[in-house]
DNA sequence: AGTGGAATAT
DNA sequence: TATATTCCAC
């Protein structure tokens, strides 16, 4: 399989040999793995948990010329432990999560490469290139044992090239990573420091603080749990990270993570779900004590490297409201109407596989308590009468509150990624779900698992989200923000704080937003007022249709 | 029996 | 804390 190109003849059956350790805590995908890479001719070491790699890479230094760690959301400990303590091997992580930020931990911790799966034999095959980068980059002297003969064996293959007017294809479609890792190992002395893997951008390692690299995202967890394994090469396996592929990994989320939570489900593919249990690292396998093939893995032995993996465990139970399916929980509360909104039609309306009035009933619950502390008494109120200015005030404040969530919305619609490089606190944390988008300080670990995918917080709680996109929104944003930067600070739940109030002429603004444009959400918190209280504020204001949405029909 | 909703458990 | 489960009235 190696070597098939004509012009490879002269690289002999180069990447043979060349002793490969992998480190899967999924047997499945570990031996389907190593027999591509043996029929590759490298030599594989399979290893279920990064303590048995990391013995072995201890016992016996340098035996290795390149890793290749598969990293879940289930493992990324021992993963990134792996990465810490053996900074001397190239090593490819390989995932089916699309977690940035996971993905950028590992990069930063030293891995040369991060591979989304499946993996296209090309990226396979060509691993060896990281070997040839390392041997050539490494310096002179430091070239290790292992890797002088590789440096040698290129180095006379070159020679063997030289005369060809072009260093040619290593393999009969390779695109990208040959060529150019060829093309410069000659001047490979001459070359800087850096170690860079031929098609992943990479920091410098340890350059990077990893104070925020936790993982994050239950949501980027719902994605692994995808069919893992879909063979087919068909995905492209492009190591960039764009947002498409966030975009992508965000549509799938709320599909897969209710087929997780479907018992009857059966394939599961690489990685089991356990975004139930909030990741936390350095505490690796410890919580694990109900599911978890960390454990399984740990209780192997180094005798037993190339099995005993498997135990695919869990089924996930929980339901993982986010942002996007809380979403769509509020477009049906809204829909129906808060006072009409009930399990079972709010399950009709979502029609989101898997999901439970159950699931729905206790959301709603939720729903509502949260809505009950941001408009106490609120049923209680009657729209106010706009002539009296003190009792409007009164009865409007509360509501209002809930407005910043329109600016959440849309200083940062939905589907839009944030730069990576962008401060955390320059965007609402989706953590903010419940409460206040706007507080900006950095979360717990396990409370800013959305940011990854920030563009999702889209909505928070109570935000009428919009059936179709008007950016309709968009006057409630503008009358929110003009008063809530004096609100940032909230109490501990995040929720807003009510010290401030409101200018009145913001209050004006949201009043006239919301009768002027009556096609709009309510803003949470304005209860629709009775036809004759309206009818009566409409003639004042000089409007004498009566607005469907006022006359007491829900917005469709 | 099925539902909604509050209370309670995990 | 978030979500599931239980309980109870209807």
């Amino acid at each position: 399989m190696a070597c098939t190109g004509n012009n490879l003849l002269g690289l002999k059956d180069f990447p043979k040999g060349l002793r490969v350790l992998l480190l899967d805590d999924d047997k499945d995908s570990s031996l389907k793995m190593r027999s591509k890479l043996e029929e590759m001719d490298y030599l594989v070491f399979v290893f279920c948990n990064e303590r048995e790699a990391l013995s072995a890479i201890a016992n016996k230094t340098e035996s290795f010329h390149v890793a290749i760690v598969e990293v879940s959301s289930s493992n990324k400990d021992g993963v990134y432990k792996f990465l810490e303590d053996s900074s001397d091997l190239p090593t490819i992580m390989t995932s089916n999560i699309q977690c940035f930020s996971t993905m950028m931990r590992c990069i930063s911790l030293g891995a040369v490469e991060f591979l989304h799966r499946p993996l296209s034999d090309e990226k396979l095959r060509n691993i060896w290139q990281h070997v040839v980068h390392k041997a050539f980059n490494a310096g002179g002297k430091n070239v290790s044992d292992s890797l002088k003969p590789v440096k040698e064996s290129v180095v006379s293959m070159l020679q063997l090239q030289t005369g060809k007017d072009e260093p040619d294809k290593l393999t009969s479609n390779d695109t990208q990573h040959s060529t150019p890792v060829l093309e410069t190992k000659q001047e490979a002395s001459s070359c800087s420091d850096k170690y860079q893997a031929p098609s992943t951008p990479q920091l410098k390692h340890g350059t990077r603080s990893l104070d925020n690299g936790d993982c994050l995202d239950p949501t980027t967890m719902s994605v692994e749990g995808e069919s893992g394994e879909q063979d087919g090469e068909s995905k492209s396996v492009d190591t960039t990270y764009g947002n498409s592929v966030i975009e992508k990994a965000k549509q799938k989320i709320q599909l897969q993570q209710f087929r997780q939570a479907d018992i009857k489900e059966e394939h599961e593919s690489a990685d089991a779900f356990s975004s139930a249990s909030k990741y936390s690292p350095r505490s690796q396998n410890k919580d694990c004590s109900n599911n978890c093939r960390g454990d399984a893995a740990e209780l192997n032995k180094a005798s037993a490297i190339r099995d005993s993996c498997g135990a695919k465990a869990n089924k996930k139970s929980k339901v993982d409201w986010t942002p996007e399916l809380h979403k769509k929980f509020v477009q049906a509360v809204e829909q129906l109407g808060v006072d009409q909104a009930i399990p079972s039609r709010i399950l009709e309306i979502m029609k989101v596989e898997g999901l439970t009035r159950h699931n729905i009933a206790s959301h709603l619950q939720k729903y509502r308590m949260h809505r009950r502390h941001i408009l106490p008494k609120a049923d209680d109120r009657r729209w106010p009468h706009p002539r009296d200015s003190a009792q409007r005030s009164h009865y409007l404040h509360k509501p209002v509150m809930a407005f910043p969530q329109f600016h959440s919305s849309h200083v940062h619609p939905a589907g839009h990624a944030y730069p990576a490089w962008m401060p955390p606190g320059s965007y609402p944390s989706p953590v903010q779900m419940w409460g206040s988008p706007y507080y900006s300080g950095w979360q717990p670990t396990e409370s800013w698992h959305w940011k990854p995918y920030s563009g999702m917080h889209a909505d928070a709680w109570g935000c009428p989200v919009m059936p179709s996109p008007q950016g309709s929104c968009l006057p409630f944003h503008q009358n929110a923000a003009g008063f809530h930067n004096a609100n940032e600070m909230h109490n501990r739940v995040g929720m807003p704080s009510f010290d401030a109030y409101p200018a009145e002429e913001i209050i004006d603004k949201i009043v006239k937003e919301a009768i002027d444009k009556p096609w709009l959400p309510l803003p949470l918190g304005l209860k629709p007022p009775s036809t004759e209280t309206v009818l009566n504020e409409l003639s004042k204001k000089g409007i004498n249709s009566i607005p469907p949405r006022i006359n007491g029909s829900h917005l469709r």
